[in-house]
DNA sequence: AAACTCACG
DNA sequence: ACGTACGTGAGTTTC
């Protein structure tokens, strides 16, 4: 590990003086700040360090200053331009979280030592950037100094490690010291020998090591002529002999300054994008912007007056029949939020009412009443209300307790506010939006430090239940006001019990076939690497695609179409291309395609196969930024299909004996909303006439009757209907179809002419989202879009894209979770033996008794096909078979 | 932890 | 000229 410390004095002076005058338009001097940064860059460029921190003076009387009065007198002030670019660099060092050290009474040089001596004792290795040749006596086997020299605006940086340093002076870094203590320091105020200059002094050093050992032997040296060494010089030495010592002891750099300091906490982390973002702006360093890859800070909402509700309440312990009856009556004055520890074994209740104060229950598995209790609380009629419902659903769920009357869910309601954020954290929120967060006992000194776990637990519980009370008073008023109110009750809320019982089901697999299939691709792997080895002239780990790539391009030379920013790409695109010309690259693609379903499939899904014998995967509402599900632990929605050996999984997802799989698919869901939502009579007439979507669109576009397309017409038309929706580019339609790129050009503009409410509706999506800042669907779900106000090409084209995607996956989404509970809905109460297993998208699949195997069927086209009346119909293809592959 | 690769819609 | 399609999750290696 790596850490970077730079000397941010000595370094903000190389910039200041090194980079002509700049100022932003109200005058604010800005070139130390710039060329800093621009130093920071190069230094991290050459050294990719792990940890990187900075130190700085402080303005105060030094410890040497007490030593030493005359120590630095001369040194001048900052110039004026300088000292006021101090502080923004330091803002610009926080909002780039990196970490400062500063210590009154402690120059930087001994920040330095300090550090590079902790990062020794931690095993670190550690680069000491500095402009300041004092530092070099900091050398050593752990620890080179970057020595920046800045010369006519162009800066360079020397790497000095011990062998460098030996090369130049003769002598070890360390002795760097003794040098000083000879020839002094004028810039350090170092008074030395007087009379010994630098020549001298290096000569002396180089002889006998340290000032010490220079002096013990000072007897000997007029006698040893070739030593060289004058009488004067001698005398001078003699008179300077405490001068010599003062200065040595000045120059030495004290490596144990009190500082609270450990190298992983250095550890480099992302910039804060909105305070840089700022900082930027005022500056006007429009470049670095782009270089750090700064977005506009959202535009900020008035922050909310902070609650004043600190979370505390009296709390009851539902034990016996009077405190359940307590408890059963306070469920009738208002909701419940509900808060279940992790393993389910204790249930906060925290019942919000008008009163000042809300009134705190908790339910423990070993209470006699925990049945009863949770009985009460799961009552349809009782609201209820919390954080995550969907895993507290499956709970209650898994004890046999219905899921009815839920009402509102805090991290759901954070998601559909903002579905970019990366974490809806209870806590989080509470303290995004209401101002507090909620105690959590953990805290050595924290409330409930003096409490055993189990009180610390139902504090912690009891708190977050009462945050979710203040959540939901914060955030509905929200979700009214952004339009996603609709949204969260009618579809996410109710989609809960349905997933969490998606979950609790499960899908069959075939353990015993799994397993046999992956031993099979094991014995093929073998054969396989060992006709790699033969073929490459040598063994290797065909698995990293750096070694793949030494044998295919360095050894084999076979030319490199593409780079990654680390080296060649070998991804199977490319190896594809290589194909015919060399035998190794078709076994190096059949290798990865077993050696991908060996590991994450037939091993990875072995690994998490249940009990039951089921697979139980997560699936997560919170997470995508269009509004479809994410499926974890493991992922049943990327489960193979598309190549022949992938499709063998599938035939391992079962149904059990006796029962079969329906597996239903909307057809064409995106291009068909896309007809809707653009309004292009075209496209809608060919949904409406049940065309082949694709063959129509290669028809219109190549000005060709239907019957008259090719099947490679009909290809690449398809890849560009794919294209339309993600947002296209010619290059790389161009890659995709493999035509040249004015082809592919040609190709889209004809496209966009003969689909005109298409080509409109683009432009129209992007100008939207541009005014709002947000990206919405049909049902109002959105996504905020600060990409389209990035003045980097890159980043602006990217949030294009995205506006011109986001509806349409996004309706897609919403319409699918209409979906998904209307059947489910429809399956309970129509009495079929049936339940829903998984979601793919754009995919259901329901397991069911055989006999009931058709019935079903028909309901999932009925109830998919009718979940959103679009200008164009939607169409559900619905098949039945014993496993998944079968049914699909 | 990040990069690369690849599975899905 | 820019750099190259939208959305995910997991396994493996280590520019």
């Amino acid at each position: 590990m790596k850490l970077v410390v730079i000397d941010g004095n000595s370094i903000v002076n190389r910039a200041f003086f090194g980079v002509r005058m700049l100022n932003a338009s109200d005058g604010t001097p800005t070139n130390a700040v710039f060329g800093f940064l621009n130093i920071l860059r190069r230094i991290l460029g050459e050294e990719s360090p792990d940890a990187l921190c900075v130190t700085f003076d402080l303005p105060e009387p030094t410890f040497r200053h007490r030593m030493y009065e005359g120590y630095k007198a001369t040194r001048h002030g900052m110039p004026e331009e300088l000292a006021a670019q101090m502080p923004i660099l330091k803002d610009t060092l926080d909002a780039m979280n990196i970490p400062r050290y500063e210590l009154p009474g402690w120059e930087a040089d001994d920040l330095l030592g300090t550090i590079a001596k902790k990062c020794a004792g931690a095993g670190w290795e550690c680069v000491v950037c500095t402009g300041d040749r004092d530092s070099l006596q900091l050398v050593s086997d752990t620890t080179t100094v970057d020595l920046i020299t800045t010369r006519m605006g162009q800066t360079a940086t020397r790497r000095v490690t011990p062998e460098a340093f030996r090369e130049e002076y003769g002598f070890d870094p360390i002795h760097m010291i003794d040098l000083k203590a000879l020839m002094g320091d004028a810039s350090d105020n170092i008074p030395g020998v007087r009379g010994v200059g630098e020549k001298t002094a290096m000569a002396l050093i180089g002889l006998y090591g340290t000032v010490e050992s220079l002096y013990e032997k000072m007897p000997d040296i007029l006698q040893s002529p070739e030593k060289k060494a004058s009488p004067g010089l001698v005398k001078k030495l003699e008179e300077g002999r405490e001068m010599a010592a003062l200065s040595r002891d000045l120059a030495t750099i004290r490596c144990e300054a009190p500082l609270e300091f450990a190298p992983e906490d250095n550890l480099i982390r992302p910039v804060d994008n909105d305070r840089l973002y700022r900082i930027f702006e005022r500056l006007e360093f429009r470049k670095l912007m782009d270089v750090y890859k700064l977005t506009p800070p959202a535009a900020e909402d008035a922050p909310d007056e902070p609650m004043e509700f600190c979370g505390e309440c009296v709390s009851v312990e539902v034990t016996d029949g009077e405190s359940l009856e307590r408890f059963k009556g306070a469920l009738k004055t208002g909701a419940a939020c509900v808060r279940f520890s992790g393993d389910g074994a204790l249930c906060a209740v925290y019942m919000d009412n008008d009163g000042p104060e809300g009134l705190g229950f908790l339910i423990s598995d070993a209470s006699p009443v925990f049945r009863q209790a949770l009985e009460a609380l799961c009552a349809p009629e009782v609201k209820k209300m919390g954080h995550d419902i969907k895993d507290t659903l499956r709970m209650l769920g898994a004890l046999g307790l219905p899921m009815e009357g839920w009402v509102f869910d805090s991290a759901i309601a954070g998601y559909l506010l903002d579905p970019t954020a990366s974490r809806y954290e209870l806590p989080e929120l509470c303290q995004k939006y209401c101002g507090f967060a909620p105690m959590d006992g953990a805290g050595e000194d924290g409330q409930f430090s003096l409490l055993d776990d189990g009180a610390r637990l139902a504090g912690r519980l009891l708190s977050e239940a009462a945050a979710v009370a203040c959540l939901r008073e914060r955030l509905e008023p929200k979700l009214r006001e952004a339009g996603l109110r609709d949204l969260f009750e009618n579809i996410e809320l109710p989609l809960c019990p349905v997933l969490a019982r998606m979950e609790l089901a499960g899908f069959l697999v075939d353990r015993a076939a799994l397993a046999g299939f992956g031993r099979a691709l094991g014995a093929q792997l073998g054969a396989l690497t060992a006709q790699i080895y033969d073929l490459a002239g040598q063994e290797f780990n065909i698995n990293s695609p750096r070694q793949l790539g030494e044998v295919l391009f360095d050894k084999l030379l076979l030319p490199a179409p593409k780079k990654t920013r680390t080296g060649w790409s070998t991804s199977a695109d490319v190896l594809e291309k290589l194909r015919p010309r060399h035998p190794i690259v078709g076994l190096v693609l059949e290798y990865r395609e077993l050696s991908k379903l060996k590991s994450t499939y037939a091993e990875g899904l072995t690994k998490v196969i249940a009990p039951d014998g089921r697979i139980h995967t997560n699936f997560q509402m919170t997470v995508t930024a269009t509004g479809r599900l994410s499926s974890t632990e493991p992922n049943l929605q990327n489960i193979p299909v598309r190549r022949e050996l992938g499709g063998e999984i599938r035939k391992m997802f079962v149904a059990p004996a006796g029962r079969v799989l329906v597996d239903a698919d909307y057809s064409q869901i995106e291009l068909r909303i896309l007809a809707h939502i653009s309004g292009d009579e075209r496209m809608k007439n060919a949904f409406l006439t049940g065309e082949d979507i694709h063959r129509a669109t290669a028809a219109q576009v190549l000005g060709i009757a239907p019957e008259e397309v090719t099947p490679e017409q009909r290809r690449h038309a398809k890849a560009v209907n794919f294209g339309i929706v993600y947002g296209i580019s010619a290059f790389s339609l161009s890659e995709d179809i493999g035509v040249s790129v004015p082809e592919a050009r040609a190709y889209i503009n004809s496209y966009m002419a003969a689909y005109k409410g298409v080509s409109d509706y683009m432009e129209r999506v992007i100008q939207e989202a541009k005014e709002t800042g947000f990206a919405v669907t049909l049902y109002g779900r959105r996504r905020p879009m600060p990409e389209l106000r990035a003045s980097n090409f890159t980043v602006r084209s990217f949030g294009e894209r995205v506006a011109r995607n986001m509806p349409i996956q996004g309706t897609a989404a919403d319409i699918m979770k209409i979906a998904m509970i209307n059947v489910d809905n429809a399956l309970r109460q129509s009495g079929l033996d049936a339940r829903l297993l998984l979601q793919v998208h754009d995919e259901l699949i329901v397991e069911c008794a055989e006999g009931d195997a058709e019935a079903v069927r028909q309901l999932l086209i009925r109830q998919m096909e009718g979940a959103a009346a679009l200008s164009v119909p939607l169409t559900v293809d619905a098949h039945i078979g014993g496993t998944w592959y079968e049914a699909k």
